[in-house]
DNA sequence: CGCGTGATTGAAACCCTTCAAGTTTAGTGG
DNA sequence: CCACTAAACTTGAAGGGTTTCAATCACGCG
């Protein structure tokens, strides 16, 4: 139930075995039946959930009623309003199991463990300075490229979701229609580009 | 020269008295003429510029040739590529003056200042969550907004910018042509809405 | 004064959306 | 295991918003 977290962590995160040690008994995990919310628009969020097994998404639902997919997080992704979280804002957003997913919940007690393992600290700045990373290259995805582009950028990007996500979801995280996509997918066919 | 800087730190920061005299003579300081660059796409961004008066901006260009302004930063603003300066990778990025401007220049000794003193370290991570969190705000008005919606967020969101940036700027800014955002305003003055 | 840059306006083209219908796929219960 | 149903995907036609290209206007600066 900890694997994938633990070689996160350790493998990854420069965390040392004695601290992951340590660590072990208080985290809690949990399972999520697909289509369980884990956070809803106006709550303040109150963990981060990495992401163990399956599949989560983060979205808003505009004032038109539409909604539209920020994230995806799949197995060794951590999903969160780190925002709402840290400032104790409600949030703008929901999260929602897309899969059955079993999560692992990370609250400030484990963000607060950078105050006293300079490992932590670093790892938590990893973690922060990642988010920024994707969210500057979304920015720029979203500013600068047609709804062909963001496509192929999105299946080079996220392989496996191609696959365990529906296109309705490709096309909110592209910020097109299902109808667009459909029609993106059929002419890249008739250039000879099969994604699958 | 610093007075803007300080106040960020020991009045908005929680970094003290003391500290702050510690860190001053240590500080350069950099007066830049309108177009100068201070990063160009495919460097590595070794500085964060603090913006003690004057305007930056950070955009990329496109495979066409175009320009995606990606942020503005006046004054009290800090502007980097905080992941190619993190992760020592090159940038996709430029930064260049829009006026003539005076910066303080940090580099990786004032963010390595976290490791020894812990108001630092808080500091550090409001800066990192302030990006967060502005960049996911972007990235929603992105996806959900249209062309005249983008441009009221703005004004409201920079009411000083809007007279200090020219128009074909704050388009590239929102995602749309110099043209279009001119008939946008159009649209809105006949709505009886005035910006200045 | 004249030049260059930025802003505006018009007309045509284009990309994407909307709406509606039809087809395929997947899941459920008999 | 098939039949039924709902959801997802596709396809078409029409419309809207934005871009493109081109021409004109406004302004500031040398």
């Amino acid at each position: 139930m900890l694997e994938k977290f633990k070689s996160y962590l350790v493998d990854k995160g420069g965390i040392t075995e004695a601290e992951f040690q340590e660590l072990a008994p208080v985290l809690q995990t949990k399972t999520i039946d697909k289509g369980t919310y884990l956070l809803r628009e106006g709550e303040v969020c109150k963990y981060a959930f990495f992401v163990e097994q399956g599949l989560l998404r983060s979205f808003s639902i505009d004032q038109a009623g539409k909604e539209h997919i920020i994230q995806f997080a799949p197995e060794n992704w951590i999903m969160s309003d780190i925002s709402s979280n840290f400032f104790n804002e409600s949030s703008d957003f929901f999260i929602e199991a897309i899969e059955n997913t079993e999560v692992v919940l990370l609250d400030k007690t484990f963000f607060n463990l950078s105050d006293k393992s300079s490992s932590y600290r670093k790892y938590n700045e990893l973690l922060l300075q990642n988010h920024i990373r994707h969210l500057q290259k979304r920015v720029n995805l979203l500013l600068s490229a047609s709804a062909e582009k963001r496509y192929l950028n999105f299946i080079q990007l996220y392989p496996d979701l191609t696959l365990r996500v529906s296109q309705w979801m490709i096309a909110s995280y592209l910020g097109i229609t299902p109808e667009s996509l459909s029609r993106v997918r059929k002419e890249l066919a008739t250039k000879n580009f099969k994604p699958n």
